[in-house]
This record gives structure tokens, sequence and C-alpha cells, in this order.
RNA sequence: UGGGGAGUCGCCAAGCGGUAAGGCACUGGGUUCUGAUCCCAGCAUUCGUAGGUUCGAUCCCUACCUCCCCAGCCA
């Protein structure tokens, strides 16, 4: 029943699916036939950092539209900015994507591998009188843009001659200027209200090694130039990408408008609302201060929002996609609660994970008229929906351990489990009654003691005649094995950490770890890393895929069960 | 004060002139040896506000309000 990279469920659209802008955007285009039926979209991460549940609404909203519509979804790596990608960051998004689920096939590119194509474009963008050379410095540049409600002003060499900034462009590729020195811009205008199309520079010079063009180039061709003539190039017809990009749509279409005569696709970009999670963060420079402040242990930690740190946490590719479904598209800002993400993931686990007794924190139950050596075997169940997954033995004895929250000394009002003189059930075994608490000298519980009905084992005849409410579960403490288990909980306590002004690290939660050694099922010390369980009556857990060793087994608390009555977070 | 967007139930989100889908959450009831799951029922006379057009408007028009994005040789 695990579910690993190695064994992906097949990607299932619900049917039906909700409608969208995009999907209508989809639908019209096949209907007066824009694109011959052919739906082609791309994921375009920069390779600077790991990808995010964020990131994952978009993969699986350019994926899942491609294999809605039988279409294709190339994965892009957009690295223009050898400033700031690493190969190791392409390794760790090829990585996340696959284990999403998705498959890129023959189409992963980079936009590296158009560079000369890009060059050869820029040359013939000079020779329309389309682009020029500008030798302002940086400062310069930014003053004569103008601001928001102001015109730019036209730079000094704006009017160079056709010649001149064909000379200047192929010097700058040979080399032979600093950086900084000149850079290319389109000549579009520099009074448009659109900041974007005053004169965007799409080429600057930067002698930094490149990832997978080492040292051939010391020019480098920026985004929105790139980005739009990569779409192209690769016969994308929607381009999707986030809100922020909409009023870059005119220079999108302005370029290939340019380049009509030698590159005949015109993608339409689309825009959508980026996800934003409650109890979360996505900002990648708070991501990198997380990591490096040392408030969490790294990018995969279980508490960081990656899709690393998530697969490590125990989310499941499918409750993630389930998740990317449910919160739909749309081009309204909006805050998806963390709950809802978890609910994804509780309704994936409840159906795939099997059972799994393990006692958290420990109170010692002794049956008093239960006999001393004692042992008997109980049947438990894998999954109580699932009676085809079998049972298994699990011993029971005199002496056990039980969740200290399942006693209460004095019992408020609506408890239901055990206290003095109450009754409920051993789940799979007897039912119980307490008869005795035991203190030590500081006064904490240290024991309890209960005698048992011998005729209500579980599976009997018997234990129909009897109906307690409360129902615990428990682990012999002669069988029982040690673990470790780490409880997650959100790392922020506030539900909006990030926004604008606020200082996150004042909302960090300091209890978002907490390391116990708990007893745990004898079997469980075999689980493979990455397997998950349901650890009855308190949560779904997942076997630390980094730690998780047969002599040493190591259980991440992905998510506690759904509790109506108090006891989870 | 320029430009680009968005405002429909607590949270998402359909709707595209014919009288408010769906999901999640929530509430009530049932099942249950997980206070879980599952099942069943309920949950916007109302669509940011104010006018207007129309037999009829969430959908069209006008004005206003609120929120988001844009002045990198980042993506």
């Amino acid at each position: 029943m695990k579910d690993t990279i190695k064994d992906i469920p097949a990607i299932t659209i619900p049917i039906g699916p909700a409608s969208n802008f995009i999907r209508n955007i989809i639908d019209e285009d096949n209907r007066i036939n824009k694109w011959g039926g052919r739906v082609e979209t791309r994921f375009p991460p920069e390779p600077n950092g790991y990808l995010h549940i964020g990131h994952a609404k978009s993969i699986c909203l350019n994926f899942g539209l491609a294999i809605e519509y039988q279409g294709i979804c190339h994965l892009r790596f957009d690295d223009t900015n050898p400033e700031k990608e690493e190969k190791e960051y392409v390794d760790s998004i090829l990585d996340s994507v696959r284990w999403l689920g998705f498959d890129w096939g023959e189409h992963l590119h980079y936009s590296s591998d158009y560079f000369e194509k890009l060059y050869e474009f820029s040359e013939y963008l000079i020779s329309q009188g389309k682009a020029y050379v500008d030798s302002m410095t940086n400062e310069e540049i930014r003053k004569l843009r103008g601001t928001l409600t102001t015109a730019g002003t036209n730079s000094p060499y704006r009017e160079r001659s056709l010649a001149e900034n064909l000379d200047l462009f192929r010097r700058m590729r040979l080399g032979e200027f600093a950086d900084g020195v000149h850079v290319l811009r389109a000549k579009i205008n520099m009074a448009s209200p659109n900041i974007n199309l005053r004169d965007p520079v799409i080429y600057r010079i930067r002698r930094i090694h490149h990832h997978r063009t080492g040292d051939k180039w010391c020019i480098y061709p920026m985004y929105d130039y790139t980005h739009c003539i990569s779409d192209a190039l690769e016969n994308i017809t929607h381009s999707i990408c986030t809100l922020e990009f909409e009023d870059h749509r005119p220079l999108y279409d302005w370029i290939l408008t340019q380049l009509k005569d030698i590159i005949p696709c015109h993608p339409q970009q689309i825009e959508f609302a980026r996800l934003k999670l409650t109890y979360a963060v996505m900002s990648k420079r708070i991501m990198i201060e997380l990591v490096e402040g040392g408030f969490v242990e790294g990018w995969d930690d279980p508490r960081m929002p990656t899709l690393a740190g998530l697969r490590r946490r125990g989310y499941t590719p499918a409750s993630i996609r389930l998740f990317a479904e449910r919160i739909g598209v749309s081009k309204a800002d909006s805050w998806i609660d963390m709950g809802v993400l978890e609910n994804c993931l509780r309704e994936d686990l409840n159906i795939h994970a099997q059972r799994r007794i393990v006692v958290l924190k420990p109170l010692k139950l002794i049956i008093d008229n239960y006999p001393d050596s004692y042992e008997e075997e109980c049947f438990v169940p894998n999954h109580p929906q699932k009676p085809e997954w079998g049972n298994r033995v699990v011993p029971f004895t005199k002496t056990l351990y039980i969740e200290r929250d399942d006693f209460m000394e004095i019992p408020s009002k609506g408890y239901f489990r055990l206290a003095p003189g109450a009754e409920v059930r051993l789940r799979y075994a007897y039912i119980v009654k307490c008869i005795k608490v035991v203190k030590n000298a500081s006064g904490e519980i240290e024991e309890i003691h209960c005698s048992y009905d011998p005729d209500t084992k579980s599976g009997t005849t018997g234990t129909k005649a009897r109906k307690v409410k409360g129902n615990i579960h428990w682990l012999s403490s002669k069988h029982a094995f040690k673990g470790e288990v780490r409880l997650f909980d959100r790392l922020f306590s506030d539900s909006h950490p990030d926004v604008s002004d606020r200082d996150y690290q004042a909302h960090i939660n300091t209890n978002s770890k907490e390391i116990i050694s708990a007893y745990i099922e004898p079997a469980l010390s075999e689980a493979q890393p990455e397997e998950f369980f349901q650890f009855e009556r308190n949560g779904y857990f997942v076997a630390d895929r980094v730690d998780m060793k047969p002599d040493r087994p190591v259980f991440n608390r992905t998510v506690t069960l759904r509790d109506s009555w108090g006891k989870g977070t």
C-alpha cells in the first residue's frame, strides 16, 4: 500500500472538473479551432530555489490541463540569470515534479538552449530599428524611465544608427566591454503609461559562468525577451503565469509581433492568482532566512512549505493534486486556509493508510484480575473499511501502556474515556474498569489499576452483551518497541505571518516540533522509509525518509486526525 | 495623481440577460470497537456601494468604494 515514487498511481482527472476561466478559454479556442485542437502548456521554473506548494498549484494546472486536453506540457527551466541559478536546483525541481506524478516526456527544455537564436533575433530587431544599444549607466536608465505618473525620457543613445547598434551589440557578445557598460533595449515608447514598455532592457553584459552554457556567453537575455520567444519556439499555445505578469503581457505580445515573420507561433499569455496559504510563508527570501537562521533544519524540514518538506512530512502527491483541484483557479487574490490542505491529506491518507497502534505518551495500566504471565492474541484489522487488507495479531498481557490523555483523574464534562470507577473498552480486547490510581511521591500519576471483564473480548459473542462508549488503544508493555516520533505542528502561530510590514519571526510557533520516544507495535520497526500509517486515534504518520532505520525507527506526524472533542491541535 | 487587475456564503469558486452550481468549513441526525471514517439533512430572497437600461441584471451602462500588482541591467 505504499505510495512511493516508483509506485505513483495514474493521475486521474475528476469527472466533470469544475469549470474555470482557463478551461473556458481553451474550450473556446478549440471551438473556433484557433490551434487546431492543440493544447500545449509549460511549467517554467527558474532554477534558483526549491519548489514549494505554490509552484505545485502551477504544476498541477499546467500538466493537468495538458492531460485533460490530451496535450503536452513542457518543463522548461528559465535559466537566463546565471547569477542566481544552479544545477542543484534543477535537479531538485526535476525530482519534485516527478514526485508529484507528472511526466514531461521528451519536453525538457532550457531557455539557455535558445541563447543563439535569441541572439539572432536581437540582431533582427536591431536591423528593423526595433532595438538599440544604450550606453547609459544603470542609474541613468532608471532616472530617465520616469515614474508611475510621469513619462520617461528618451535616452541620448536611442537614435544610434543601425550600423552602430549592430557593431556595438556584436562587440558586446565578443566581450569587448565591461559588465554594465552597454545594454540592448527594445525601442518601444518611453512615454507609455505601462512602464514595461518604456524601452525595456533585453540584454545585459554579465561575465558569469552559466550552469549549462559555461563561459560561452557574456551577455544574457532578460526574462521578458526570452520567455515569449521560448514559448513561441516550443509552439506553446497557452502560456500560463501569475498575476504579476499581467502588465508584461503587452511586451510579450509586442516582441512576438516584431518577430512574426520569423517565428509564426504567438502563444496566448494567461495570468492566474498565485497561491497564498494561511499559517505559511511562500516567499523565497523568508524561506532562506528560516533555513539559514536555523529556525528549521533545512529545505526539506517537514515544517517547510517546500515540496521536499511536504514530502518528508508525509504529504502524498495525490493529496497535493487533490488540493490543487479543490482550490480552483481564478484571478482573485485569495487566501486558502491551511486546513484545506490538511483535509486533502487526511482524505487521501484515510483511504490508503494501514492502521497501526502506537502509544505516544504512555501511562502504565495493570489489570489486577488478569493472570500474571498470560498472553493472548488480539486480531486487529489493518483498515476498518477494508477487510481485504486483513488482520494482524497484537499481543495482550496484564501490563499495558495506554495514552496519558486517555485517563483523567477528575474527568471533565463529556469525557468518556478512562477515569476512576469508569469503564472503557481496550480496543480489540476487553472492557476494563479503573479501580485504583497509583501516584508517586510528587503526586504524579504513575500507574492505574483496572479489573477486566473476561466475557467481553472483541470478536467473541459476549462482546455484544455490553456496550461502553469509551474506546482506547493500548500496547502490551512486554511487547512494545520504542520508537522516535516527531510531532510536528504548523510553523507559524499566526494565520498571516508574512503580510506587509509584519515581523514573521515574531510569529514562529516555538512548539512546532516535539520529539518523543513512543511505544510502537513491533512490526513498525520494519517500516520502509516513506511508508505511511494511521496511528489509531492519533493521526497519520510517515517513516522518515532520511532517518528511518530498522534499529532506530523514526516517524513524523504528518497530520492529526480530525478531533471534534479537542484532543488534537 | 499613471497603467494593469480583482471584488458572489466563514474559506475557495461556478455563473457570461431569464430569476444564485459545487467543494471545504460549519450545524443537526444516523452508522461505527478510532470523540476518525462513512451516510443523510440544513446552510447566500442575495452577488462591494449607489444609480440607470430592461418585462426581467450577479451578468449591460454610469459613478463611487475597497483590495492587489508595476518605476531590477530579477524571474
